[in-house]
Order: C-alpha cells, then sequence, then structure tokens
DNA sequence: ATACGAGCGG
C-alpha cells in the first residue's frame, strides 16, 4: 500500500537527500525514515536508492532497502534497475530484477514504461554475447506501448549497434517518429562501429544539427576504421567550423596521428592539453604514450608515462609495447616487473609487448618463460600474434628448428603471420629449404601474398635454379598478384610530403635526386655497394631503370636532408618493409650526414645513428 | 513530483 507523505515533509526530506555529501548523512536519513514511519513512502526511498547509488555506489545498500519495501512501484523498480544497471558486476542483477518485476505480475502500478526500457537495455549489452536478449527486450518495449520514445529508440538503435546489428540499427532509426541529435549522434556512431563509415559520413552530412558529440563520432568512426587521414581531416573540417574539441575528441585524434606518425600534430595536441588544463587521465595519458613512440620518441612517451597520476593495465601495455617496438626491450621488461610488483595484471597486449621486447633484444629463454607464465600465472590465452612472436624470438636467435617444432605443435590454426615470421627467419639465417616450405605455406593460405612470390624466387635464383625462378614469374602472374606500392612520408613543418617509389612528382623532385646522387658518392667511400640480392626482394621495382636508388624512403630521407637544420633529427615512415640495401644505405647515411634518423617500417622501428641501427640488423 | 539515450586509450 502506497503510503501519504505530507508534501513539505517530503520536499524537506528530499532536499537533505540531495544535500548529503557522505553515506553517513544518508543513513541518519534512512533512520529518520524509519523513526517517522515514512520507510514505506515510495517516492523517498526511490530518492534514497538513487542518491546512494549514483553518488555513492553503494549498490548492497540500495539493495537491502528495496528488497524491505512492500510491493514496489514502477519508480522504485526502475530506480532499483538503473542502479544495478549501472554498477559493473551487477548488471546482469538488473535483467535478473526486471523478470523478477514481470513475474509479480504488471498491474497499473507495477508495469515498465519508457523509463524502464534503456538501463534494461544496457545492462544485457553488459552481460550477454549474444543479441537475441536484445530483441526480447525489443518485443517488450513494443508490447508495453513505449516504442516511440525517443530514449528507448535511441537506446535501442545503439544496443543493436553494439552488436553489430547494423541493420536492425538502422530500421529502428528510420521508424522512430521523433528523432533529436542524440539519436542521430547514435546512427552515425552506430554506423562507424558497424565499419559502414562512408554510410555514417552521409548521415553526418544529412544531419539537422551537429554537435561536439556529431563530430567527435565521425572523427573517432574515422580513426577506428583506419582511415587516419580522413580523421585529420575531419578535425580540421571541425576547428574551421567553430567548434571546440574535448579531450574525447583528441583521444581519437592523437591516434590517427600516432598511426600517421603525424608528430607535428601530436605535439601541438599535447601543448593544447596542457595549456587548456586537461589533466593526463587514462584515456588521454595512452594516447599520448602512444603517439609518442609510434612516432620514435620514446624518450617523451616515457615522460608522459612517468607524469600520469594514475596507470592502468592499457597505460602499462602501451608503454612497454611502444618501448619493444622501439628496440628498448631491457627497459620494456623492467616495467613490465614493476607492472607486476605493484600487482597489476597484464593482458594480452601487454604481453605482446613482453615477448616482442625479448625477440629484439634477444632473450630466448626469458620470451620462453613469459610465454608460458602467460597461460600459467594469468590465465591468458594466447593469440595467434603471441605465437607469431615466439617463432619469430626462435627464428631470429637462428633456432629455426625449434622454431618449426613450436609451430607443429601449435594448438590453433596457423596464419600466413606465423609462417610469416618463419619465412623472415629463413630469410636471415639463409635456411633455403624450411624457407621455401614456409613460402608454400603462406601461398596456400593467400595465393597473392607477395612476400611468399618473392622470397621464392629469390630463393631459386640463388640457387641457380632459373626453370623453377620462371615457374614463380608465371605463378605470380597468374595469381594477380598486386604488390602494394612502396610509400613513404615526412612531415616537415607540420605538412606531411609523401613520395612513392621512382616519385618524380614533387616540386623539388630534381634537388631530391641530385641529393641522392651525392649522397651514392660519398656512400661509394664509405664502401657501399648495392644489394643486387634485394633486386630480388623487390619485384615491382625492378623493372625501372636505377631501381635500388628510388626506394620511397631514400627519396623522404633525400628531402628532409634539403629541408631540416642541420643536425636535427629525421623522421620518416614507410609503408612497407624496409629492404636489406636501403637500410644498409641508411645507416651509412646518418654517419656521412651526422643525422639521426628515425624510420618506421610496417614492422618495427629503426633508429639509425652514426652509422648502427636499433634493431642490430634483425629486422 | 521521481528516472532514461550518443563520442575516448594499448
Amino acid at each position: 500500500m502506497q503510503v501519504k507523505t505530507p508534501i513539505s515533509l517530503q520536499r524537506t526530506l528530499r532536499s537533505l537527500l540531495q544535500l548529503s555529501s557522505t553515506v553517513n548523512h544518508l543513513k541518519q536519513i534512512h533512520c529518520r525514515l524509519l523513526v517517522l514511519d515514512l520507510h514505506q513512502d515510495q517516492f523517498l526511498i526511490t530518492n534514497l536508492i538513487t542518491v546512494l547509488s549514483q553518488r555513492f555506489r553503494a549498490i548492497n545498500y540500495s539493495f537491502s532497502i528495496f528488497t524491505h519495501t512492500h510491493n514496489p512501484n514502477t519508480f522504485l523498480f526502475n530506480a532499483m534497475i538503473q542502479a544495478l544497471s549501472e554498477t559493473p558486476g551487477f548488471q546482469s542483477n538488473a535483467i535478473q530484477l526486471y523478470i523478477l518485476q514481470m513475474r509479480y505480475g504488471t498491474e497499473p502500478t507495477r508495469r515498465p514504461n519508457r523509463f524502464t526500457f534503456p538501463p534494461l537495455l544496457k545492462a544485457c549489452v553488459a552481460t550477454f554475447r549474444l543479441v537475441k536478449p536484445i530483441q526480447e527486450i525489443h518485443a517488450q518495449v513494443t508490447k508495453f506501448g513505449t516504442y516511440s520514445d525517443v530514449y528507448v529508440g535511441t537506446t535501442l538503435l545503439d544496443s543493436y549497434s553494439r552488436y553489430s546489428e547494423v541493420e536492425f540499427a538502422r530500421r529502428v532509426f528510420d521508424e522512430m517518429p521523433i528523432r533529436n541529435v542524440v539519436s542521430w549522434n547514435s546512427m552515425v556512431s552506430g554506423l562507424a562501429r558497424c565499419g559502414e563509415v562512408c554510410t555514417a559520413k552521409e548521415l553526418f552530412e544529412r544531419m539537422p544539427d551537429k554537435n561536439l558529440v556529431s563530430w567527435t563520432s565521425m572523427i573517432s568512426g574515422y580513426a577506428q576504421n583506419g582511415y587516419f587521414n580522413e580523421t585529420l581531416a575531419m578535425f580540421d573540417d571541425m576547428v574551421a567550423s567553430g567548434v571546440k574539441p574535448n579531450e574525447i575528441t583528441l583521444v581519437s585524434v592523437l591516434s590517427a596521428c600516432a598511426n600517421l606518425g603525424a608528430l607535428g600534430l601530436g605535439k601541438r595536441i599535447h601543448s593544447f592539453l596542457e595549456d587548456n588544463g586537461y589533466g593526463l587521465d587514462l584515456f588521454l595519458g595512452s594516447a599520448l604514450i602512444d603517439m609518442y613512440s609510434k612516432c620514435g620518441m620514446t624518450t617523451e612517451a616515457l615522460q608522459v608515462f612517468d607524469r600520469m597520476l594514475e596507470r592502468n593495465v592499457v597505460a602499462f601495455s602501451a608503454v612497454i609495447v611502444g618501448l619493444a617496438m622501439n628496440g628498448r626491450g631491457l627497459e620494456a621488461i623492467r616495467i613490465f616487473e614493476d607492472m607486476r610488483f605493484q600487482g597489476m595484471l597484464p593482458n594480452d597486449i601487454t604481453f605482446i609487448g613482453v615477448l616482442c621486447a625479448c625477440c629484439h633484444v634477444g632473450l630466448v629463454d626469458k620470451g620462453q618463460y613469459y610465454f608460458h607464465s602467460m597461460t600459467r600465472e594469468y590465465s591468458i590465452v594466447p593469440k595467434l600474434q603471441h605465437y607469431a612472436c615466439m617463432v619469430d624470438l626462435l627464428g631470429r636467435a637462428g633456432l629455426l628448428d625449434q622454431a618449426y617444432q613450436f609451430i607443429t605443435e601449435m594448438p590453433i590454426k596457423l596464419d600466413v603471420v606465423v609462417w610469416g615470421a618463419l619465412l623472415g627467419a629463413c630469410r636471415i639465417h639463409c635456411n633455403f629449404e624450411l624457407g621455401v616450405h614456409a613460402a608454400h605455406k603462406i601461398l596456400e593460405l593467400d595465393p597473392q601474398h607477395s612476400g611468399g612470390f618473392v622470397f621464392l624466387s629469390s630463393a631459386y635464383a640463388r640457387s641457380g635454379d632459373w626453370d623453377a625462378v620462371k615457374k614463380v614469374r608465371m605463378m605470380m602472374e597468374k595469381s594477380g598478384m598486386k604488390k602494394t606500392p612502396g610509400r613513404s612520408w615526412i612531415e616537415i613543418n607540420n605538412i606531411v610530403h609523401q613520395f612513392f617509389a621512382g616519385d618524380k612528382s614533387h616540386p623539388l623532385s630534381d634537388k631530391i635526386y641530385m641529393k641522392l646522387d651525392e649522397l651514392a658518392r660519398l656512400m661509394e667511400f664509405e664502401g657501399y655497394t648495392p644489394n643486387v640480392e634485394s633486386v630480388f626482394y623487390d619485384i615491382e621495382e625492378e623493372e625501372k631503370e636505377q631501381s635500388l636508388n628510388v626506394h620511397s624512403e631514400k627519396l623522404a630521407i633525400a628531402f628532409g636532408l634539403l629541408n631540416s637544420p642541420e643536425g636535427t633529427l629525421i623522421r620518416i615512415v614507410k609503408n612497407l618493409r624496409v629492404c636489406d640495401d636501403c637500410h644498409f644505405a641508411i645507416k651509412l647515411i646518418s654517419k656521412i650526414v651526422r643525422r639521426d634518423i628515425i624510420l618506421r617500417d610496417s614492422n618495427r622501428f629503426h633508429h639509425f645513428t652514426g652509422g648502427t641501427c636499433s634493431c642490430q640488423d634483425y629486422w
């Protein structure tokens, strides 16, 4: 039975609830309710539960109050379901409570309404792996006549999109009688989440009005789908239309900077954050660490890491992976040990960094130890990437038989990356027999894989078996193999200049080629001879004249030397792996011109200084 | 009278 309380007393108690700043205040109010015999006043109880759980996360206390209330009404159920659905670990209880509500019977005082479903849907998303429960709630939404509510529709379409059910999401959106900016934003980010970035963009353009979230949704949608140039273009548009970005926008922009190696913009965002008093929270901190690491600036990455007030597994993983990829494997391992010492649990990505670190430093035993501890101590199931790291680790160290043994014992289906790791090791250690086997396996899995063909043709060329070389060539042509064009880029004064192999389209092309000629003469003094073998690794180039001299990274470096002050660092990003010849040449260039050069290729970083490379010629 | 929806990191 509903207790009637004088309006003025209710109002007083309600403002007391709002003013409470500790759980003790609320306990005192709860006591007053009991003393005044108001503990069955559902309006006050609803308020009490809301404040307890929203402000103090006191979910158990809330629930005990709920269970002591007789015949709870819709409001009370809604408040309790919402509280449970907002508390990590309790979402499934929210669903159970709804089921209980249904079992009680849905007479008018207890009938679910439009406020019931949004939290319930969120709880389902947090609890279930499959979309089925969402569809069931969709049916309930219709049954209780709340389908045309904006909040319900928006949450429903959002939920569908989180299960990649973009068509259901779109249908809900199209059927909504009223949409507001939030509904549009949900649909835009839902489409982006399902990979339909172009449709998302179309919708974004058609939006009747846009706010900060609309822009941010589109920007992060681009970033998450790997459209990094579009991410930055969108960011420019946003700034141009006078919308001020917030931390959430900038996290996505930083991720694009990281992937493009756009250090200039990344740094500008870092200073913007500092100037505007944004603290280094977990998201921004990790994004900055990643950005600096992927630009080869590990020292700056470490600085950000050190300055973070709070660090979680993502921040640790970012710094461990960053150091590992940049060849600072020992430091990566030290930070990992530090993390374990602090009792923070690593996850699968942390272990990618750790294994990668061991690989680049050549710590075979340690790598094997960590690989085992991953499953034994932390119950993390190794993924293909972890296996590929192990094959790489063993293979690089010259333990090819062990690497092959490891492959044969793998409990999951092998992919191109794992065989590719073995192939790479065979190339470094000149084991052609095993390499040919790996290459065939790769071509079975991916008949257009250029690396497989390249290895085969060079292996046969080496052994003088020209018939076999011919056969491989024919296979290549038949497979329609398309080699990704080599592409490198360099950022000068915040502008990214891009070069393709053999590119002559740049306005300063003449000067660039003159610079390369000059470097070639100086390099001869240092004992450089073009490595003919590389030609076989790079089939796309071999038809072209002077093919060895025009790989895109060399063009970018020459351009960088011409357009930056003496003695400054040169940073290049390349979309493919660097070839042996360029690697050797860049080592010499770093010595001749006394410049440090950082080259990020598709696989790892190379820090060249004074004629040596941080990868120690293993890559 | 009460409560509900969108965008972020390795």
